[in-house]
DNA sequence: AATGAATGAGCTTTCATTCAT
DNA sequence: TATGAATGAAAGCTCATTCAT
């Protein structure tokens, strides 16, 4: 294979790619305001603008396209993830730099968190796929990191496990008052974010101070 | 109207209301299993053991079974809240005695709360539904307790609304973890209540040992 | 059950019946015009009179049309297999009574035969549902009585498997003939059935005559 | 027009002219086992070897390359039909020699009477082209030598038209047992030719020897 | 000439809803 | 009131055909 060749079936494979991330991008605005089951591939592909037939060109079938949102969202997850320098930093260091930050920038994956998370509901299937793609995963990574904190002594309250959906259930909370339409949460996503790192530090975080006493 | 055909009436209504609830029940069941727009009449009309068309002698259309659903939790909310006697108990009491309780009692509502929260993810019209009936009413309701509760000094972090929500996130977090699969927080739902309202009391309580420190 | 109840449940099954053999009428009359794969469900629902999805009450899908198209074909022809009644007669009386009668009457079901022909050919899956529901179990029969015929002597051709073959062969030949177009063949049905008839017979029958030869 | 564009013509003429073989050998083998409507372009495309769109070089449409299969078939059946010299030869030498050959012969071609007699059945159009072309000039000449025979009193059995039908059934039939997926036709061939072959002259053939007996 | 992505008409199938019984 | 067969609109999906490259 030659530079030319070489050159052109990139080209092309990006734009394959362009066009899948296009299609996808517009299934899941259309997605987003109406559910998965209630969006029609006639309104996906008017809002991606290209024809019923061509999803098909990239897509086997209407589910498969929630499977590949699904993955897009385990990419960016796994680029995202940074626990692994979160090991080095002390909980209270993490709480403050990490979390709230990372709360603000899921503002722009709002639709597409929304879509997975009421399919997750409604899609016993899915959700098994979910599960076993980003939230286990997910939870197994913390639990590590949370384990560390245990043996450091920075946090007590309960085991690895039992902390890690303490950790999670107040973001994830948030997250849900947000998409189930709470105006004040939404007009003010940034100062939440950081509420519910104070929340979940003061709640969990053993420090020298409060120990003392 | 003579005592007898008073009485007709009401067990003729009586009697309504009970297939009417047996409707629900099944689709609640049923609807719990795939989502809304998934289950069929026919599903619905099988698990309730009535024909397709008797259920349009109870609902008007498919939907208003949904709202159905809403309205019957709304009443539940009513009878269930005691807020008015919480506003009397300081907040470690109510955190304490009531949180716990109505967490563990809530396992047995979770399909039904399921069912909703899907279809207020997916269907705007519906959720602004149940913001009216459910959601804004209950929150409203929590301010107004948890500004007591400020007036008292009793919680310091934050205004009333930002508190209101510190409370709910953790709780409608763990219950959304439970409702995504998490088998963890699944085989232990009591104790994850308890651990949910320890976790709220210790991040927003003022209490005098930690407020002297 | 009492009786009534009964009588209620076999006039409704007798109308099920009923239903679905207008509906397979009318999809034999226009498959046999265009072909399965050409023929619309609207087209057979049109030609049935009822609308679209009520063939869907009948049958599980099309596909399921052509194999009940089978089914009520070997009904038929076990109805009036009498090759019982033949295994009695010789060779002779069951070629002039039996089979130019056979041929003949089988002219009312050309539509039935082409479309189940042509389907066998396109279709391997139906080709062999067919080889053992229909193809398999009466070339069996045939050979049992033809393998009779060889023992008494009065066929001496060949054995009986291939001997059922060169019986066949000619009848089901004409049968492609006219199923083909040939407009001499269709003018002179019943002469051709006499013609193929004595064809066999003095192809293949071992009479006294010749055997004294 | 000079030798060199008359010769680079004659290339390209040749070249397009095996392009659109191989398209029919691969739409021949396809098609002869779905059928036609169910075989894709996409399909013989594939099997051919070349993209989509390519085919629509060489053919006007879909149905182009039924009729195509067909052209190819009747030039094949012009270049074998030898009938002027089988009109010299006696029946006997001409049914001895000729038939059972031919139909061995004939199993190199059963993919594509496969496709040409389910499409005969399934598509009226294509069943007057069909015979217009290749059954009606075929039957004819068999006629023709048929009532030489009968001239020559070889065979007295019945008028030409008639005869020539008799001789075909058998033949036909055969080949359709075979089609059809007759196991112990298929295994046995070449002696169910020559088995056709003696009934067909059993039955018609009135030869001297036999009369006088 | 060859390619194969894009197109959209048209198919099969589902299912909320109606209504005669 | 209860039934469930009938309805037909609307969905997902396929695929012959076109055409820019």
């Amino acid at each position: 294979m030659n530079n030319h060749s070489q050159l052109t079936m990139n080209i092309q494979e990006t734009i394959k790619e362009l066009r899948k991330n296009q299609i996808l991008d517009a299934a899941i605005e259309v997605i987003s305001e109406r559910g998965f089951e209630r969006t029609t591939i006639k309104q996906i592909a008017k809002q991606a603008g290209v024809a019923d037939g061509t999803i098909y060109n990239y897509f086997t079938n209407k589910a498969a396209i929630m499977t590949a949102i699904v993955a897009r969202m385990t990419e960016a997850e796994r680029r995202d993830i940074d626990f692994a320098q979160a090991e080095n930093a002390d909980f209270v260091t993490f709480m403050r730099s990490y979390m709230p930050q990372r709360i603000a920038e899921i503002e722009q994956e709002l639709p597409a968190l929304k879509v997975v998370l009421a399919e997750t509901l409604n899609n016993a299937a899915f959700r098994d796929d979910v599960n076993e793609r980003i939230y286990t995963p997910l939870f197994a990574l913390a639990e590590t990191y949370v384990e560390t904190l245990i043996a450091q002594g920075q946090v007590t309250f309960a085991d690895a496990k039992t902390v890690t959906r303490l950790v999670a259930a107040p973001v994830f909370g948030m997250l849900l008052l947000r998409l189930m339409g709470d105006q004040e949460v939404a007009d003010n996503w940034s100062a939440y974010g950081q509420h519910v790192t104070t929340l979940i530090e003061r709640a969990l975080h053993n420090s020298a101070e409060s120990s003392s006493t």
